[in-house]
DNA sequence: AGTGATAATGATAATCGTTATCATTAAGAA
DNA sequence: TTCTTAATGATAACGATTATCATTATCACT
């Protein structure tokens, strides 16, 4: 495990995202938790956001512009707002196709999307460490 | 259009794009158009990446680290290999579900994915402009 | 060909999100 | 309570990208 001692600072970053459902960026967590440690600083927030991200207990978002966060980690997508830049939650059955654009009780609207895999390229698979 | 005049560091950076298939990052492709014009400035090489990109003429891959264009607009998905970083071309079939990880013929290995949805949120579909 | 309006450029400063540094504080085992 | 050192707070540094602005070059119109 990556953490060894607890600290009240990052349960308050975890608390923060837990409680909230608007993917909040690095800096939104920051004035949110100010709130009840007005001592906090932004760089225990920045630290606290990527050792939560490395241990699976939330999400980032990555995106045009600041990177985005969520305490919810159960599998569903996003959708980032062209106008509003906000990013919505996407309840999407899984078996679907992108380029389907499966709307669903969403009652927004889909416009395009940016999917992006990650894992081996051929020659790395091939000399395997 | 957004484009009055032609210009021959525009005319440079597209054509390298269309030479190449690494996805390079907007560092990369200045110095290789250096090699032919040693007096362009980094700041066209992104303007007009922007711009090329603007028109739908290239494609800009967003990742976690830099940016990445890529010179052809046919469909297709890329990986980040998570070895060496490096972004490569997969050819899958429309039609599939990202969940599925639908290798192919693709002789690497697909582990994980990135999938954000654009277009307009609830709220903003209501009080449509 | 020559001229004028202005788009595009080159050089570089500025911006901004994020990370590194380092002295200080505090968790928690002994 | 003491001690080790993880975690913090404050802030400097970093790196990718954008803004600024004087200069250059495109091209429509003579």
């Amino acid at each position: 495990m990556s953490t060894q001692r607890n600290s009240k600072q990052r349960d308050a970053v975890y608390a923060d995202l837990l409680s909230r459902y608007d993917h909040p960026t690095a800096d939104e967590v920051y004035f949110s938790v100010r709130k009840n440690l007005p001592n906090i600083s932004l760089a225990t927030v920045y630290r606290n956001l990527k050792l939560l991200e490395n241990e699976g207990m939330i999400l980032r978002i990555t995106t045009d512009d600041s990177d985005r966060y969520d305490g919810h980690t159960q599998s569903h997508y996003h959708l980032m707002c062209d106008k509003c830049k906000r990013i919505s939650d996407l309840n999407i059955r899984s078996g679907f196709d992108p380029n389907t654009l499966p709307n669903g009780e969403f009652r927004g609207e889909i416009r395009s999307h940016a999917l992006l895999f990650f894992g081996l390229c051929e020659s790395c698979k091939q000399t395997k460490i």
